[in-house]
DNA sequence: TATTAATCGCAACAATGTTGCATTCAGTCT
DNA sequence: AGACTGAATGCAACATTGTTGCGATTAATA
């Protein structure tokens, strides 16, 4: 919900805008990650107009809160599933449909950490991204 | 080892350029991700030269042969080890001095199929980027 | 409703990536 | 070794993406 964003938004004090709004909205309402300029031609769709300096800023204000998170392999931007900043970020990826799947998995990343200690490294920072086909592309593909 | 690649590189039939040869020097000898700019200024050092274009194609030859892998998190490119070719990359990234070590652990790799199919995905590539401190930056940063 | 710091839009720029085409070159054949 | 040929390179021109400084606007608060 868009109503959360905005809940943590003010609690950071930063104000709520109509920017801030309309992005969080496009964010929301996209099964997939959306790129900054995307999200501008979206706007445009609806009749709305955002400067792309704007929608940049917005973005980053937004991840450095967790508010949502850039799915490197495309360079798009996904709304963040609340809960998930402990560092540890894992997606899944329709590379038909472009649909995304978050999800949290402490197990996975307790052992991710432990491998990366075992090779000298003191890991912060987690990033898994897989893709393939969701449910829905895969039978569409395969039949059935 | 250069070596490998260029053999490689011939038993697909591309032929082994001078652009070639210097692009797969530079992954080898920089130990951290480079971008294709970067590239092109590390080769001026040396007094050589080659156009931008080149190497953004040599780039994506080398990937699609599986040489050479791009880290998301940076845009940058660095050398593979040879074998991981099983759709699943794992590299774990010192944000303080760029350094790169890539592993494979297939038992995370089974994990994490297994998880995606719990949630209707067939998966067929898998990427994961740790990111922290290797142990020398560590050191230097806490004393020790 | 007046105040003010935060936010936005604009202009200008910087960096990164792509395409078509003429030239050059690596590998092969004679 | 020299000629041949398709692959590879360089160039020019362009498209996309991302950044910075600054004056104008606006959300929040009194």
């Amino acid at each position: 919900m868009v109503q959360d964003s905005i809940q943590i938004l003010q609690a950071h004090g930063y104000k709520i805008t109509r920017p801030r709004m309309q992005v969080l909205e496009i964010l929301d309402q996209a099964q997939k990650a959306v790129s900054p300029y995307e999200i501008q031609s979206l706007l445009r769709q609806e009749g709305k107009y955002l400067n792309h300096v704007t929608i940049y800023r917005t973005l980053d204000l937004l991840c450095r809160l967790n508010l949502a998170h850039r799915v490197l392999s495309s360079g798009g931007f996904v709304k963040c599933a609340l809960g998930n900043i402990d560092g540890c970020h894992r997606f899944i990826v329709c590379r038909q449909c472009g649909t995304i799947q978050e999800f949290v998995d402490k197990e996975l990343c307790r052992e991710e950490k432990k491998t990366a200690q075992n090779l000298g490294f003191h890991t912060e920072y987690h990033l898994s991204e897989s893709s393939g086909l969701c449910s829905n592309c895969y039978r569409k593909h395969f039949g059935g």
